[in-house]
DNA sequence: CGTCATGTGTCGTATATAGTACACATTTAG
DNA sequence: CTAAATGTGTACTATATACGACACATGACG
């Protein structure tokens, strides 16, 4: 589907050049699962692992869950399950900003947590 | 789990009450189901339906189907789309939102819609 | 040059998801 | 009273998800 094995493998050999910890084998022996897996993975002859195992992959390889989880074409269960508990309040407000340009989002953003709420 | 199945037969029998066309045969052969299908549904003798079938029964039933979905433990494919474009924005905005009450989203939601960007 | 680590091919599996098909007892309506 | 409609029990299925186990050829390095 997506790039996310190859954005892994990228990821991973860049940070492999100067640590020979991040092999394969180490990095999902670190990960929790199987090097044939892993390496299937970024090959992508198998799809994206569950969120679990995305998450703890991209916190091995230092990168952001959510962005990650994007690629995988998921989104993180903790941000869903907010959604869940106000359907109509959440599923108004993001497709409202669908088309908004990211400093508009990031202004309302700001804007929340600056909030006097 | 939840009370998925519960609402569903509850929303359905009172909408039966003046009008026969709302049994679970009925129901079910607009939405494109089985009978049994559904009656397990609604007696959660079987988990909520795929999100498709969710959305047609909630057209069915007069529903809003964010609501439907929400109780079903899913969130729609199409808000999840526009998150995963936009991961960490959208991540950081409905995390920032988790706590906050109703009327400060509504505000947020309001200003958006009103919004110059 | 031998050994150790590396990446990957092949095969198999357990669980979840999303239903269908059919029969049957009960209820309802003309 | 009977014919049609109703709700449901039982059994089955196809596909997807999410991996593990093991073996093997290749390459690096001390």
């Amino acid at each position: 589907m997506t790039q996310f094995g190859s954005t892994v493998r990228g990821i991973r050999e860049r940070l492999r050049r100067d640590d020979r910890r991040f092999s394969v084998r180490q990095v999902a022996q670190r990960v929790g699962i199987e090097p044939a897996y892993l390496s299937k993975i970024e090959r992508g002859e198998v799809a994206p692992p569950s969120e679990a195992t995305t998450v703890r992959l991209a916190a091995e390889l230092g990168q952001d869950p959510d962005v990650l989880l994007a690629l995988a074409g998921k989104v993180s269960g903790d941000l869903q399950e907010i959604i869940r508990k106000r359907p109509r309040l959440f599923a108004e407000l993001i497709r409202q900003l669908k088309e908004a340009p990211d400093d508009a989002v990031l202004r309302v953003v700001r804007e929340v947590r600056d909030g006097d709420w």
